[in-house]
DNA sequence: AACTTATATGACATCGGTGTCATCTCTTGG
DNA sequence: CCAAGAGATGACACCGATGTCATATAAGTT
């Protein structure tokens, strides 16, 4: 591989004039310019970023870290790749900031992250990052890594610095909505409520009652899914008997997430009764693949998952250009409300967003 | 950041004696080894590999460039994200072999190529792998990499090696299979013959029938969709129409893939059909969404993307040992058939594998 | 003309490792 | 007892860029 010297000498200048051209950081005559560029294109000359960064201490190179490459990737599970989304959101800003991007997949066992933070380190990126794959608390080992360090989609109890999905304030946005269709008895069922995205679901759900001044009623929250692994929906059922049958059931139903909704419109149907005319559905996620092939179609809210990509890869830059800037509290990113057809608008109300 | 200079100087040795304990080329007395490695860890040092690079003039690295993380991801289009899946198999052999896998995303424009080829180079990769989404012919311009290449899921004219998903291997297994199960009136509805794929599962579906002895029926074989975004379906139902109205017609119906098969069903149906009393089914991708979820589930046949990846990997890395030596044609690699109860076995036969 | 300033270029050291070669100290066998 | 070989360590140059400083020429100013 051709080096700097190679160039100089066959344009019969010194190696700097030829990292002056290279760099543009100082003047050089038209006439050098000329024989420098045509002898770096004959020699297809390439410089190396090795030596490069040897002199400038700057590796251009920022570490991520994920399990986003390892997952089964089976659309019979509907989780909707949230990591893969922030993944790509991240690749697009950092496409556009000349930073190359070093991907690092745990392969489903965070065991190897301190050997991936190692490699990366040897590398000497500017920024690790790390990715989860739901919304949770972690442990982040970054191995006494001295560059700055984002979490994104978890959050640890050091208070490093995170870009999360704002799960209460979707939730209660959502729920907002209800209200302002006209609902006041709005059931919720709950995923496992040792999630974290769960429990804030369910703060938000509350919050927006509160707000509205209607009030929680605790008969109308429910546990529908205990475990990740409870598939078999008796929890799921046995909790729908019991709030519809209420003295004064509710007129909604918001479940934890699209899947959950798409389990109740079957259980809602086999007991005789149609959605949104006897009740209305809600869910969580905009999982398209559920919430748009739904008859009718599930009015739901979704987590910004590609803008938390792009959020954390600007948030990430400023870290490096910013070494000193504290970065207070994690950032929270909301989405939007879809509303579809699976609710029964009570009052007349002007569409959020249809599709 | 510690440098070898730090660690030695604290240690009382010289950097060369750091080194070697480093790498375990050379002998070093205990008491020495002891002494430097207390010394790296107290300074919590990590080899630059830049550094090394420069001296060895081997990075560690092997650039992947793919659309893989920048498609949309929705099941709601069941194309199965075959390159994730190649990403994935190389990823694994990867980790394992010690390389460092750099990922760059096209962003679904080609145009970028150039560009991250050129990083790559400036990171002095060993090697350059390219993932296409779909089976194809393509043009990777290599910028004049003096690497090895390696092309995957795709080809081009200059006989670039390759591995290539063996389209025509595998349909004619899986019309092998038909025939075994007494079928000898077997219909191919095929995808847009312009695309790789359409083509060679063609010439698998007339191979297996050759072998067969049974020839081809030219009424049997239609086109099922013209163009990628020809959805409607009106020429898929026109081809349906022709080939049950035969006066000797089919009893199986081969799909060009599973989603086609999905809408054969329901065409099927409509027409007071059953599947597979009156008619058998086939598809192609074991697109699991669709083949599990189908009733009667479906036949089909898997395109193996994870082992292709993990067989690109293993090539690359024998590229990299063996620069001299000679890549003969594409590697064509073919999966298994899935044989579920859409088809109706007028032989007996013995199952092939039922998951 | 003398002086300042801008433009254009090169010499040289340096970044942090590793390859080469030299040196020194022990063993060990003849 | 001494040569030969193994074991342990260090001095020094080098990989390929770039930062610093020096120098040479051209152009503008008083």
């Amino acid at each position: 591989m051709a080096t700097i010297y190679d160039v100089a000498k066959l344009a019969g200048v010194s190696p700097k004039t030829v990292s002056r051209v290279l760099n543009g950081d100082a003047p050089v005559g038209e006439k050098t310019r000329k024989a420098v560029e045509s002898a770096m294109s004959e020699l297809g000359y390439v410089p190396s970023n090795a030596a490069r960064m040897m002199r400038s201490n700057r590796s251009g190179l920022i570490g991520l870290i994920t399990g986003a490459l390892s997952h089964k990737i089976e659309p019979t599970e509907p989780t909707g790749l949230p990591d893969l989304y922030i993944v790509q959101g991240i690749q697009q800003v950092m496409a556009d900031s000349g930073k190359t991007l070093m991907i690092a997949d745990t392969g489903g066992s965070s065991a190897k992250v301190p050997k991936l933070v190692r490699t990366f380190l040897q590398h000497r990126v500017e920024a690790l990052v790390y990715v989860a794959e739901y919304h949770q608390q972690t442990m982040f080992d970054t191995g006494g890594a001295t560059c700055p360090v984002l979490l994104v989609n978890c959050f640890d109890e050091a208070g490093t610095p995170a870009i999360l999905p704002d799960d209460e304030k979707c939730q209660s946005d959502l729920v907002a909505e209800l209200i302002r269709a006209g609902h006041e008895r709005i059931a919720y069922l709950s995923l496992d409520p040792t999630m974290v995205a769960a429990k804030l679901r369910s703060r938000g759900y509350r919050r927006a009652l509160e707000d509205a001044g209607i009030g929680c009623d605790p008969a109308l929250e429910l546990v529908g899914r205990k475990t990740v692994q409870d598939y078999d929906g008796s929890l799921l059922n046995a909790a729908l008997d019991r709030v519809l049958g209420l003295d004064n059931p509710p007129t909604v139903l918001c479940c934890g997430n699209d899947e959950m909704a798409l389990r109740v419109y079957g259980m809602i149907r086999s007991r005789g009764m149609r959605v949104p005319e006897d009740i209305s559905m809600a869910g969580f996620d905009n999982y398209r693949a559920i919430a748009e092939t739904l008859y009718p179609p599930l009015t739901t809210v979704e987590l910004p998952y590609l803008p938390m990509g792009r959020s954390a890869a600007a948030t990430v830059l400023d870290m490096i250009n910013n070494k000193n800037k504290q970065f207070a509290g994690p950032e929270l990113v909301a989405g939007p409300v879809f509303w579809r057809s699976s609710v029964n608008a009570l009052n007349p109300v002007t569409k959020v967003r249809t599709n």
